[in-house]
DNA sequence: AAGAAATGTGAAAAGGTTTTCACATAATGT
DNA sequence: ACATTATGTGAAAACCTTTTCACATTTCTT
């Protein structure tokens, strides 16, 4: 692989010439910077980044930490941010950690063998130190829909519990009073952040909250399932349903039809992510969006005048989620 | 951030020493590497991979190209890479191509200079030109899921004929000999592979082909659902389905619902790819499922086989697709 | 015409590591 | 006791850039 010293003798000049047409630095004579951009196409050079970095002490890449990329909510993540960091110059180091500790803990030590110039952190809740490690270290980085109670950190997040108020605010709307609710784990910020929508939506109305027609699921399908069982088995009269997922609205609505309940015409539901298959079941599932995309530009927004500005006060981004009107609820 | 000489300092040794019981290679006094431990430790060293880089002529990085990471296909691709890759130390960068050659080109540029040890590519049919360029430069490159003309490159894919081929000998096993087809872009070689299979599989067993049964989609839910619809405006009967995908089939499905038609008592159908949601559908989808992570960790492998080992001969691995059973077919 | 400013050039240092080499000491073989 | 061998150490070169600095030449002011 030709190196600069190559070109520079290959065009018959210096190190020193080569070096300025191509970072268009300091004056160079015009014959001299043709002579040199013919001898980097002739002999096809590409400047070595490594070395490059080394001394600018800069390596125009960026790490991006999730839990797993096969989660379609962190492919839209990865998607975003890995758009707006090409547009910039950037290239971004994919980081499964499949939500283990130890793995996040290897890569941000690789992460910072590799000099990257920042981190986008959207893994684990439990994170926190190695966060709070990170900032000390003075590493650009933010914090990716995670609820992070160490301050003067750049954070944006989608306002879940604001969604959730907007699904229950829409269903009482059309007239339901009995609305029960499939909850996520509890020891997801974002699942008990829309339960207090929820719940908070409620009792804004002046409907009370029947413990009954709350249950609890696993985010996924099989929770759905379970838990649609669960309240049909309740006994407890309910005309509406919030989902806090779309995988477990899905599960719940196959429990309701396999029972013979009609969706929209007996029971209405909402799900909540606007996974890309809410609009292909039938019937096509009213939900709440979540701008996921957006979310990660404007975080990789974030990080990159962090690396490429001098930093400021540290911000803090909330973004609305989107009521999605479709084909499962009904006025009653 | 501290480097190798303020360790040495710290430790009361040369650079030598240090860089030796880091790597582990030649020989150092015991109590000499307990002191290095310990300057590592208090000052918290980790050693700068870019100058590592740039001296050993090695970045432990690869490069994944892809078209893009929100469809699951490839997002069980970069899930199956990274693993296999962080298991041998190494980092991926992560490059959506977006189906842009231009892009696909900007991105082989950087990573040369970026170093990569090697490239995983699974991006368009069309890049053949750049594949032979890498191939030339001497890059360790693997690619993946792409019928590519030029030999003597490592290559794993799928079976698709085959996989297509099991899926309408199933068909015929239940009874079925008016099979329908729809199939994806014609420019896209697992599309004709599997429109082949089908072709070939009727043959096999004495069965007509009837073009007036086979339409084509985009390989996306409305494809299928409007081919569906051109089958049914056909007036010709068919008892069964083949779909060249699953976003088709399950747009097929609901056409065919919407016409009153039941799946599977009038129609059996199946499906290609076994996303995860063909499984949540009802009636649950049959389909041929494609071993994309073993595909991908496969993959993986060889690249890495590459890098560290000297060069064999090129190898060609191609996996078998595998039917899966569940409700959209019915004996007739 | 002379001094000041603008333009142009190359040598050398710096960035942080690994590796080679020469040398020094300790252990072993005869 | 002496020659080998094994063990241990540090200086310096190498990897490939960018950037600073000193110097040389041209162009512009007055």
């Amino acid at each position: 692989m030709p190196t600069i010293n190559d070109v520079a003798k290959h065009a018959q000049t210096s190190i020193s010439s080569v070096s300025r047409v191509l970072n268009n630095s300091g004056y160079v004579r015009e014959e001299v910077r043709r002579r040199v951009l013919k001898a980097v196409e002739e002999l096809q050079y590409n400047p070595n980044a490594l070395a490059r970095g080394l001394i600018k002490n800069k390596s125009n890449t960026i790490g991006l930490i999730l839990p797993d990329i096969l989660n379609p909510f962190f492919a839209h993540v990865a998607r975003g941010v890995e758009d707006t960091a090409r547009s910039y110059g950037y290239n971004v180091f994919l980081c499964n950690t499949d939500g283990s500790i130890e793995i996040e803990n290897q890569y941000l030590k690789v992460l910072e063998q590799k000099r990257v110039d920042g981190i986008i952190y959207a893994a684990s809740q439990r994170g926190s130190q190695l966060i709070a490690k990170l900032k000390d270290k003075g590493t650009p980085l933010v914090v990716l829909d995670r609820q992070i109670e160490c301050v003067d950190i750049d954070t944006v997040h989608i306002n879940n519990y604001q969604g959730a108020y907007m699904a229950v605010n829409y269903l009482v709307s059309l007239g339901h009073r009995k609305i029960a609710f499939i909850g996520g784990p509890k020891d997801i910020q974002s699942a008990v952040n829309r339960e207090n929508g929820y719940r908070e939506a409620l009792q804004a109305h002046g409907l009370v909250i029947d413990e009954d027609l709350i249950k609890y699921g696993d985010f996924r399908y099989e929770g759905g399932y379970e838990g649609a069982g669960m309240l049909l088995a309740g006994k407890k009269a309910f005309s509406a349903l919030f989902s806090a997922n779309d995988m477990m609205a899905i599960g719940a609505i196959n429990r309701f039809v396999e029972a013979g309940i009609k969706v929209p015409d007996d029971i209405s539901i909402v799900g909540f992510d606007d996974i890309p298959f809410a609009k292909l079941i039938v019937p096509q599932l009213t939900t709440i969006a979540q701008p996921i995309q957006d979310m990660s530009r404007i975080a990789a927004e974030l990080l990159l005048e962090q690396i490429e500005g001098e930093k400021k006060s540290s911000r803090e981004v909330i973004l609305l989620p989107k009521l999605v009107k479709r084909k499962t609820c009904k006025e009653v």
